[in-house]
DNA sequence: GCCAACGTTGGC
DNA sequence: GCCAACGTTGGC
């Protein structure tokens, strides 16, 4: 099976690659999100060893912020069933799950990042769900030809 | 902080 | 099952 890659959205506020990185082992669970088609590929389609940028939204500028890597395939998402959480989901028992997370591990963090602009302006890079107006998925597919660009792009940024 | 774009909800 | 209303995301 060819390798996967991914972009995951998360505001810094919340969660930044620097949380991440601070982590125990550089490992925390990808957990909140609420969105069905996400939810579809975190369950079924991501699988551990798949690579993933770390994007940074709503900051300025917003962009991908590093690296990291899948080592835990998708698990009910435990936060749902927490009345304290922010993602608390009232609709969701403990027997039968409707979100799920993943763990992931820091690998790399970008000491400038890479801002979204300068993706919408790269060859190759048009097609990203990311650079396209509206788009909202939180978990993204990023082809094998878009991460390439984007690893060539990035030597400008560290 | 604004607001366009999008996903979800719920009345019918 | 349609679709208007609503809530959220996220760039700007």
């Amino acid at each position: 099976m060819a390798k996967r890659y991914w972009l995951f959205k998360s505001e810094p506020d919340t969660f930044s690659i620097d949380d991440l990185q601070r982590a125990p082992k550089g490992v925390a669970v990808w957990d909140g999100v609420r969105n069905y088609q996400a939810r579809n590929m975190l369950r079924d389609i991501i699988k551990v060893g798949d690579e993933v940028f770390f994007y940074h939204s709503r900051v300025q500028p917003p962009g991908i912020a590093g690296i990291c890597r899948v080592v835990r395939e998708g698990f009910p998402d435990k936060s749902a069933l927490e009345l304290s959480s922010q993602y608390y989901d009232p609709k969701v028992h403990s027997d039968k799950p409707v979100w799920y997370a993943v763990e992931v591990q820091f690998v790399l963090k970008l000491p400038k990042i890479i801002p979204l602009e300068v993706l919408k302006k790269t060859p190759g890079l048009q097609k990203m769900m990311v650079t396209r107006k509206g788009n909202r998925l939180s978990i993204q597919p990023v082809t094998s030809e878009e991460w390439k660009i984007i690893m060539v792009l990035m030597k400008n940024y560290r």
